[in-house]
DNA sequence: ATTACTAAACGACATGTGTCGATTAAAAGA
DNA sequence: TCTTTTAATCGACACATGTCGTTTAGTAAT
């Protein structure tokens, strides 16, 4: 496993961070044609018009990349919807349809999902946004406000996962709202 | 992808069964030594002393090998703790404590389990376990009910897994006490 | 014991992977 | 403008992957 460039976005270099776009959207652009595991390295590369060596300059394989484009496009959607957990209800059953809309919106088809590993892009951007919202609360960010934060991102992704699975799907606010009420007691106590 | 022989264990011949359980047996002995992702199939297979086409024959790639050894491994724990999921808070408990001992005691190194799909074994199993003892509860396995044993499932494991891998760890009794607490009220409904 | 069945072994193949060194060219500062 | 820096290209390499057809040998039933 050589080094990479810069570790991640932080860089301004354009010759960078063209590459990167490229060859997400080299890799949004096949997934839509064939499943993630049917695509090589040298497709993409060649998609994004990049010499496949270029590619490993930026990531250490194709998991890596679709991590990357995940984690930026789930970002997107969030920032889109200029969601911000707030500590309140509300802010969850936003997130909980992010993640949702997400799933649809991304993944062609829900069998393909089963062999991707997305929880490893999306679930830590949803701990994150729980855990300022509970800093911003008042509770102190310290290790035992991080842990619901965890426990309730899992929660989210693997419901919202299984509704993306399910052959009926109920509409993708109800089942925000079922998400909500199954995961709230994680963050703001069973109280509540 | 070619097809593999008996898709799961639902055969009896002494062969098949013999290599399957030496190539578990050698990717475990290896796992101790180095890194899944520096784990060739040769490598398995030579540890194995079995023909590498044999291990096709058997598995797709060393992915399918991990995700069958770590069913088998995590279902022998709770078969020899004899833990039945009845519907109880105490029984949460315990499936809890079973995934944190777990991941102790078969991942060598907290590192190693980020690269390492172990949801895609572990929280099925406990998820089953979970549809089951809200059936035995009175619930109908619709997939009403089934919505929340996924749920709860992906919580558990996801605390678990933030467990193992934090610095300095509490004992895991106490660790699965907490997630009892934050996991019940899924399961239970939040009045409970 | 003979037979039918089929898993395991073996060698070989095309393709993909990850890395390397050397070259070219684009960006940014003097 | 000139110079320095470094990303991108290119060809090549050793190795891993997944598959195939054939042969060998273990299993189970007659």
């Amino acid at each position: 496993m050589a080094k990479l460039l810069q570790p991640e976005a932080e860089t301004t270099d354009p010759r960078i961070l063209r590459s990167r776009r490229m060859l997400m959207d080299a890799l949004a652009r096949l997934l839509m044609k064939k499943e993630f595991e049917d695509v090589s390295v040298q497709e993409i590369a060649d998609e994004a018009t990049l010499n496949r060596a270029t590619f490993y300059l930026h990531y250490a394989d194709k998991n890596a990349l679709l991590q990357a484009m995940t984690e930026s496009r789930f970002r997107d959607l969030i920032e889109r919807r200029a969601i911000t957990f707030t500590g309140c209800k509300g802010a969850l059953r936003a997130i909980a349809l992010g993640v949702c809309d997400y799933l649809v919106e991304s993944t062609g088809c829900p069998t393909q999902l089963s062999r991707m590993a997305l929880e490893g892009s999306i679930i830590p951007i949803v701990e994150d946004m729980f855990k300022e919202g509970l800093a911003h609360h008042g509770m102190a960010a310290d290790a035992d406000s991080s842990l619901p934060a965890t426990t309730a991102a899992w929660a989210v992704f693997g419901a919202a996962r299984r509704w993306f699975q399910s052959p009926n799907r109920v509409p993708a606010e109800e089942m925000a709202a079922r998400i909500e009420t199954m995961v709230s007691p994680i963050l703001f106590g069973a109280s509540q």
